[in-house]
DNA sequence: CGGGTTTGACCCGCGC
DNA sequence: GCGCGGGTCAAACCCG
């Protein structure tokens, strides 16, 4: 109970703040996704929802969301995302593209780490059925992501994009995260939420949100699977997801982010491009639209092999750059189209990165964005 | 009422 | 084989 206690103590705390983001009303415990990862309330319920209200939050500006921005990974920090993407389709033209959008200038960033796990190359052809409840994943179920049915890699056959955000940036994505569990860690003072999307019933895109205890200012963000169903629209964003998310008329759109999952992708509906684009756009990439991922294991010793992406000045010029596990620099993440060279090309044919806009805060009970969580503060 | 979160219990992979 | 620890479930509860 002390250690629960403790866990809940962790600085998450900086979560909490962040709520108030887009919020009109005062964020009570309740309304944070992270509410748990939270010190303790001394004050009763009564008390929270008697908390001065903030005052009311202005549009979001997009640079409120720099520091949450997969599309860092794959734009770098001057290209187009699109003509990236172009690149990298044009070569692996798995799935048809949404309309391109030409983004706006990306505000700057802070330094951003992508890491990308690859536990196993999820085979386009293995996500047709997938559960239509939630119910308890069976290790005969997880090897779906993997295509082997081997129960012994139900969780290391999942790919996984960890990122690390500073915990001042703030951003989030189009999807609906429904938070489903909270465990410690241990080694860590912070506890680990997990959420998974809610935007559709069986889809297994999931997430879990951290703080890194090595920097309280950073969050560990980690994607697993992928979306198995179209993005929702910005309409549906409304009435549905962010229904509660903007309580005012102003309900200014944060740039995008990107979702990251090893789930299924033959019956990935491919997304229709977001009626509203501001944000996707800002972040200069097309909405779901498969980047790549770097296969990185054809076995299980390699299941843990990591690509990390980082921003890196160099001459000046932003660039993103491909680290390995060592920390090596392998190529400038610009240079994503020729993945191929250094990636398995099936993997480069699976999309299970996604561009993907971000929404906004919810309320309490709503569906959360995980990366909502990071700009709560 | 239907969506969410919270949280203790359970399951299971993995290391020893 | 056993125990640990991470991941998930699901009942209870909250909220609009």
């Amino acid at each position: 109970m002390e250690e629960e206690r403790h866990f809940n103590n962790c600085d998450l705390g900086v979560v909490k703040c962040m709520g108030s983001l887009h919020r009109l009303s005062p964020p009570r415990q309740a309304d944070i996704p992270f509410a748990a990862l939270l010190p303790p309330q001394p004050q009763t319920q009564k008390e929270k929802t008697m908390m001065p209200a903030p005052a009311p939050e202005p549009a979001k500006k997009p640079d409120a969301d720099a520091g949450w921005r997969f599309p860092d990974v794959c734009t770098g920090s001057r290209q187009d995302g699109d003509e990236l993407l172009k690149d990298l389709l044009a070569a692996h033209p798995p799935l048809p593209l949404p309309s391109p959008r030409s983004p706006p200038p990306l505000p700057p960033q802070q330094q951003q780490q992508l890491v990308v796990t690859a536990m196993d190359v999820p085979p386009p052809q293995v996500h047709t059925a997938l559960p239509s409840t939630l119910t308890r994943v069976q290790p005969s179920v997880w090897p779906v992501f993997g295509g082997l049915p081997n129960p012994k890699r139900r969780r290391n056959q999942m790919k996984k994009v960890v990122r690390h955000v500073p915990a001042d940036g703030s951003s989030s994505d189009v999807w609906a995260w429904r938070k489903y569990g909270q465990k410690p860690i241990k080694g860590s003072p912070c506890p680990r939420g997990y959420y998974r999307c809610s935007s559709f019933k069986g889809c297994m895109a999931r997430k879990q949100v951290e703080r890194s205890h090595l920097d309280p200012n950073t969050f560990i963000l980690t994607y697993i699977s992928e979306h198995n169903h179209a993005m929702p629209t910005h309409s549906n964003l409304l009435a549905r997801t962010n229904r509660h998310m903007f309580p005012s008329s102003a309900a200014p759109l944060p740039p995008p982010s990107v979702v990251v999952g090893g789930a299924d992708t033959s019956n990935v509906q491919h997304q229709q491009p977001i009626p509203n684009l501001t944000s996707m756009s800002t972040a200069g990439l097309s909405p779901m639209t498969p980047l790549c991922m770097p296969s990185m294991e054809q076995d299980d010793d390699e299941d843990k092999d990591e690509l990390m992406v980082e921003d890196m000045e160099i001459a000046g010029e932003d660039e993103l750059l491909f680290l390995n596990a060592d920390g090596d620099y392998i190529a400038p993440l610009e240079q994503i189209s020729s993945l191929s060279d250094m990636v398995d090309e099936s993997f480069l044919s699976s999309p299970w990165v996604s561009a993907s806009i971000i929404a906004d805060q919810p309320a309490k009970g709503q569906p959360v964005s995980g990366a909502d969580l990071l700009k709560r503060q």
